[in-house]
DNA sequence: GCCGTTTTCGGCCCGACTGTTTTCAGTCG
């Protein structure tokens, strides 16, 4: 699948194309190409050989022939012309907080600025506020930037690291100022695996009051500003927080304003014109008469737009908004519907609780069993173990059930994808296991086809019924290894294999477009497991709802809804 | 460059903020 490849070299030429000052529609198109394919779940060379690039909205002729020149050549004349004007050094510029691209291109035209050395150079010279436009402020503004910028570097906020302190927050608004509503808006209400600020919106007769709280809470590093209506701190942990007071008769308009995502904003703006009314972050209005439709609540905006309302997971603009059109948004898993967790460890491995103190902490998260899965004998740093210590395990978690009725532990492992594909056990013990998870520990940098092909052989293993964490990422630790992941589904759905989401924050793998893509492309069922060493960890399958909600799973998708006779039923192969 | 329940031409989201400006361009989210 080549999908990234393709929707990097688009965005490449926007970027490109922006700086060459091309039409800045034209600059839209091609970025809107890119994010389409970015989230396609099918094969862009399939299409490209089918000839239905096309029936995609957003490719028409142009772009699909950029596409089909780029996967037959590996290049695109037209980026490779705009490239010959345009040096490729100037996007870094442009990435300069306050130069965009029509700056740079100034720069670039009259003073011959082409690095971001060159620019430091010509901003302590005071040669850039002679131009047209450029000011004292802006060059200073330019060397502030310069200097910044490298110890920045977009830096992202794991999900489970904001939305724990954004709860905090809120709860420490509610009980120590005067808000009346409150929520958390931004990629964070959308369960997005990272976050770059946290935006909280909040109603409140005396809002100086709430801004003077949120300021001098204990966990406020730095005030960026302070106002009436916007206050922006940073915490301790580096994560900008803003707070915004707004009308009750806006807030509806205001939490779907800031929720986002943009994409989807602009699409519901769209509507909104074609039928004569404009959306903003105050509300909806009558084009005409500029009289106020809506804006106290977020649903009735959907509804005058002639929309169902839309989870805030679903907000991508990847098909949510024809869905809505069509009254057609499914009814998402929610976390009340998770029956069991899929996906943990005892101290008998490497995990810090024993199975009892797992299985009481499960019980009280309202679940009626977990799968235990202890890692197996191959992974030494996690102390897997033999099958005799598999036996001894058994007999504990038989006495465990005895007690903890009607709850019950289910005995997996965590089998090791070898690196030719074997796991740690003979095939004929594979049966000893209430169920067989398997995931890639070792042999992390082979080449795509060779790791490819040892999952392949896991997955036809006779009893192997789980892959785990599929793709190995770590979110701003690890990229994923190299895997086919079509070929992967394609052979998961042979053998009836489960794949997982992989609660845990760092790798929430599957992640979003792969869950989304495993289930309704290849019909494949999920399971969620947190994956957890400690009973606090099981916490986290909050996150990993929150990306099968954003993949657009129903509960009906994920096995452990399940209760537990079918549960039982269905690892026995009966369902 | 894309698109069409008024359109195959003429549109293409919206507002805030900043800095440079006496009415606006550029950038950002």
């Amino acid at each position: 699948m080549r999908n990234k490849e393709v929707s990097d070299k688009l965005y490449e030429l926007a970027e490109i194309a922006e700086m060459a000052g091309e039409n800045p529609f034209k600059i839209k198109a091609y970025n809107e190409a890119a994010r389409i394919i970015e989230n396609l779940t099918i094969p862009i060379e399939d299409l490209t050989k089918k000839d239905k690039l096309t029936e995609i909205k957003g490719i028409g002729k142009g772009i699909a022939e950029k596409i089909q020149e780029y996967l037959e050549k590996g290049t695109i004349s037209k980026l490779e012309e705009l490239k010959k004007i345009v040096p490729e050094t100037l996007l870094e510029m442009g990435k300069i907080p306050g130069l965009g691209a029509k700056r740079v291109k100034t720069l670039y035209e009259k003073l011959n600025i082409k690095t971001i050395d060159e620019l430091k150079g010509a901003a302590l010279a005071h040669s850039i506020s002679t131009l047209d436009g450029f000011g004292e402020k802006l060059e200073e503004n330019i060397l502030k930037s310069i200097n910044e910028i490298r110890d920045k570097r977009n830096v992202r906020f794991l999900l489970g690291i904001a939305y724990p302190l954004a709860s905090e927050i809120v709860g420490k608004l509610k009980e120590n100022s005067p808000v009346d509503k409150i929520t958390v808006c931004g990629s964070l209400r959308r369960m997005k695996e990272t976050i770059g600020d946290i935006d909280i919106l909040v109603t409140s007769k005396k809002s100086e009051k709430v801004m003077d709280y949120f300021v001098s809470m204990p966990l406020v590093k730095s005030i960026n500003a302070k106002g009436d209506t916007k206050s922006s701190i940073i915490t301790f942990e580096g994560i900008q927080v803003d707070l915004r007071v707004v009308e009750p008769s806006s807030y509806g308009a205001a939490i779907q304003y800031f929720t986002g995502s943009k994409e989807h904003n602009v699409r519901l703006r769209e509507i909104a014109i074609k039928k004569n009314l404009k959306l903003n972050e105050y509300g909806l209005f009558d084009i005409d008469s500029g009289r106020k439709v809506g804006g106290e609540k977020e649903e009735r905006i959907y509804e005058i737009l002639g929309l169902q309302f839309i989870p805030p997971e679903m907000r991508e603009d990847r098909g949510e908004i024809e869905l809505a059109q069509r009254y057609e948004i499914p009814e998402l898993i929610k976390i009340s519907d998770i029956k069991g967790d899929f996906h943990v460890h005892s101290n008998y491995s490497d995990g810090s609780n024993t199975i009892e103190e797992m299985a009481l902490y499960a019980k009280s998260l309202g679940y009626e069993y977990i799968v235990v899965s202890d890692h197996a004998k191959a992974l030494g740093v996690a102390h897997g173990l033999s099958l005799e210590r598999f036996k001894e395990q058994k007999k504990e978690i038989e006495q465990i059930n005895k007690k903890v009725h009607p709850f019950k532990v289910f005995q997996g492992v965590e089998l090791n994808i070898l690196s030719d594909g074997s796991v740690d056990f003979e095939d004929k013990d594979l049966s000893f296991f209430d169920v067989c998870l398997a995931g890639i520990h070792t042999g992390m940098n082979q080449e795509e086809s060779q790791i490819t092909k040892r999952v392949i052989r896991t997955l036809n293993t006779k009893g192997v019924r789980v892959f785990v964490h599929p793709t190995g990422r770590i979110i701003n630790g690890r990229d994923e290894y190299k895997i086919d992941v079509e070929k992967v589904f394609e052979e998961g759905k042979k053998n009836k294999s489960v794949f997982e989401i992989n609660a845990s924050f760092e790798r929430l793998d599957l992640n979003d477009v792969n869950s989304k893509n495993a289930v309704f492309n290849y019909g494949l069922k999920i399971e969620i497991g947190t994956d957890a060493h400690s009973t606090n960890s099981m916490e986290n399958m909050f996150y990993g709802v929150g990306v099968a909600r954003r993949a657009w799973l129903t509960k009906e998708s994920v096995i452990n809804t399940m209760r537990i006779k079918a549960l039982e039923s269905y690892l026995r192969g009966e369902l």
